[in-house]
DNA sequence: AAGTGGTCTAGACCACTTT
DNA sequence: AAGTGGTCTAGACCACTTC
């Protein structure tokens, strides 16, 4: 049997050989991950084992193997042993705090409160729109928030979000939620947040700001921009924090 | 041949096989990281090949490569096809941006000028002590510095060093040197940075800061709080920066 | 041509979980 | 007992670099 699977001569194409020369098991991770975009298998559920990947795509367990190693690494899918290989999901405790860095300075971590302040939809702004690749003017749902830790006020929180993936997303709707907003986003609108990027800025208060989070104006604020991305690297979340940080500080690893 | 190598029964234990039963490949991995501490071979030297280290360890090559792409995975060594695997520098440009998060808003990354304050021989205050595994009082290495870019102070950081590791670093030394800090502790002095924890926050400018960053007291600035370790998670550095985020920002991708 | 890392296969056995 | 992911081996061939 050749080793090579790109296209042997005289043996006919099969799906995987498309006019891309890619190794095998990328091809394979592509494949999964579109299945995983569709909405084949669903947060939490079990994925097929890797035998039955591996005769579906009529390759060897340890070519799909190596695929759903790079899925996992990429916090994708959740190996379990002895169990099998699960779609990952934001309700697990284990994903809570990926996309909340913020720690207090003392003692454990635990999630905070939210209290929403509005949501509405409106037109998209032209920063807004150049980051979620939209045009101006098409409609986003815009929301503030509050985060209460130990029922005190320490970020403040304006998201903008693709007005065409969460229709129905209401003030109403939003209180009677407990939990990770994206765990929301995951379980009402099926959009997943995979990936982020931050630019972190010292700022000062505003007036408005100020207010809200009971600080006087001024006050030095950490300010977090964050861009969040879903399938295929589609941005659909813009966010701007705003941290208290004389008691909490946002956490960062330099691997 | 049994495909478990933790002491089957009868066998007698080789090197490898000790009182802990980890997989082989971890083992194996432990065993080049040590070598890798000895410096039995130096950064941007190439490390035996698959097949050499394969035969040195008594294990297949596919464990080896294992091992190694763990190794590759936390930036110890650098794999190139064709040529080998390299321990891994922070001369080459690769790892220039990965212990510095500053970008301009707009515009390219470049690497800042180094502009020396001090650098002095002191007890160590307990905090630092603490953060350094040490105790308050040993010698340490204190230094000060600004960081420029386009000929702009941005950059405050005040740096502690384990005194013992440090001998003979003096402000002269680091005047005279280009290039990242941490290339010069890695050809200097032998001790390579491979893994930093960082606390940011927002803060105001005290007075000295003002004055050496050109801004006016209480102009809000980013706090960055890091522990460096060398191999072995051992602390070797502990630094305090301060940043002027009025045109540059601290990138963050949240994996 | 020789040597290196990169991919792929096939098969074995282990550790863990569920039935 | 059966099924899952996890480890290990042995061997083949490919892509790339150097001699």
């Amino acid at each position: 049997m050749p080793a090579n699977p790109n296209s042997p001569a005289g043996a006919p194409p099969g799906p995987l050989e498309s006019a891309t020369f890619l190794p095998l098991y990328q091809q394979i991770k592509t494949l999964i991950t579109q299945s995983l975009d569709r909405g084949e298998w669903k947060p939490g559920e079990a994925i097929p084992s890797e035998m039955e990947l591996a005769a579906r795509f009529k390759v060897s367990q340890g070519t799909v193997r190596k695929a759903i190693d790079a899925l996992a690494a990429e916090n994708l899918v959740v190996r379990r042993q002895g169990r099998g290989t699960f779609v990952a999901t934001h309700h697990e405790p284990r994903a809570q705090f990926r996309f909340l860095r913020l720690t207090p300075d003392e003692g454990e971590q635990h999630y905070p409160e939210s209290r929403f302040l509005e949501c509405r939809r409106v037109r998209a702004p032209s920063e807004v729109a150049r980051l979620l690749d939209i045009k101006a003017g098409d409609a986003v749902v815009l929301m503030r928030r509050v985060l209460l830790f130990d029922g005190a006020p320490i970020v403040l929180d304006e998201i903008w979000l693709q007005g065409g993936l969460f229709k129905g997303l209401t003030a109403e709707r939003l209180s009677e939620y407990k939990g990770p907003l994206y765990g929301l986003f995951e379980s009402e609108f099926g959009v997943r947040m995979l990936h982020a990027t931050e630019k972190l800025r010292a700022v000062g208060a505003d007036a408005d700001s100020a207010r809200v989070l009971e600080v006087e104006s001024g006050t030095p604020l950490l300010s977090v921009e964050r861009v969040s991305f879903t399938y295929g690297n589609r941005p659909v979340e813009v966010r701007r924090g705003l941290y208290i940080t004389s008691h909490h500080h946002y956490q960062n690893d330099l691997g």
